[in-house]
DNA sequence: CCTGAAATCAATCCATA
DNA sequence: TATGGATTGATTTCAGG
């Protein structure tokens, strides 16, 4: 996949306001709003871009409170076989499997510590889950979507 | 900051996608466009609504490697301090204080395990950091916005 | 909250480099 | 292969009820 400066440039305008319009994009980028466009369909076609969201506070809608959870599994308990599992708590955000001691961490947001509790407890009845082990966030001091173009980027600007 | 079920209806409909039209939001929320537009534009002015934003593929940007990195910080280090100074890194996509061992959890995208070292050796030189413990990501199972409704939300449907 | 009208935008086609 | 401009239908936006 390849993208030049442009399509990069369309990201980073998409990835500040999604409902930008595409003449505002092309003023910004250099292109005309059809040639913005062409690009923005060639990116979801290719998968560069995967959707448009609304950035909402989780606050707001009642999720005032996350946590991290590292998870122990037995011994030979499959990747897919653990997302399938946690896919299934709607608390659960984000999941991946990783290096070190745990087989997997995952992010969940709850109403409340109560809430945080028994969605550990629901985890952690999981057949294949041996013990877990819990860190309630305090305060979040950097949520960043994702940086499309700096220094250490493998397209420098 | 009260949310009634058509706000929550409405940002169901944004995260699911950002660029749907009012008149479409309005149709499956049960409201006419200019209706919705004005629910909208309180929305955000109410903070509820943060943006719009597009979703990205990492690999495309060639970010094809994240970890989780623990800092365990000298002794009075403030929360704001290491939001602060980790903020200056920026494959830093994410980082809280926790409770636990460690002070805070940070997460990082690199474009790959070199570069994921290079950013750790610049953030344990931060001089308030004592050590580091880092876990590199494997698989990722589950990458969830946020969940706008389900049964144990604060606002059950 | 809805309707309706004017301004703006999206989507497409075609000519061009 | 990619762009810019023009056209048409849809959408946004704001007035008034």
């Amino acid at each position: 996949m390849e993208l030049d400066r442009l399509d990069r440039d369309i990201i980073g305008a998409l990835v500040e306001d999604a409902r930008a319009t595409y003449a505002e994009i092309g003023q910004r980028v250099g292109l005309s709003a059809s040639a913005v466009k062409r690009r923005v369909d060639r990116l979801r076609d290719r998968g560069a871009i995967t959707g448009f969201t609304a950035r909402v506070e989780p606050a707001a809608l009642g999720w005032t409170t996350e946590a991290y959870v590292e998870l122990f599994c037995a011994g030979k308990t499959s990747p897919p076989e653990i997302g399938v599992a946690v896919a299934r708590h709607p608390e659960v955000v984000s999941a991946c499997t990783i290096t070190g001691e745990a087989d997997a961490l995952l992010h969940i947001r709850a109403t409340d510590v109560r809430h945080v509790e028994r969605v550990i407890e629901r985890i952690a009845a999981e057949p294949f889950v041996v013990r877990t082990k819990s860190s309630i966030v305090l305060s979040r001091l950097i949520d960043t979507p994702l940086i499309v173009t700096h220094n250490e980027s493998p397209f420098p600007p």
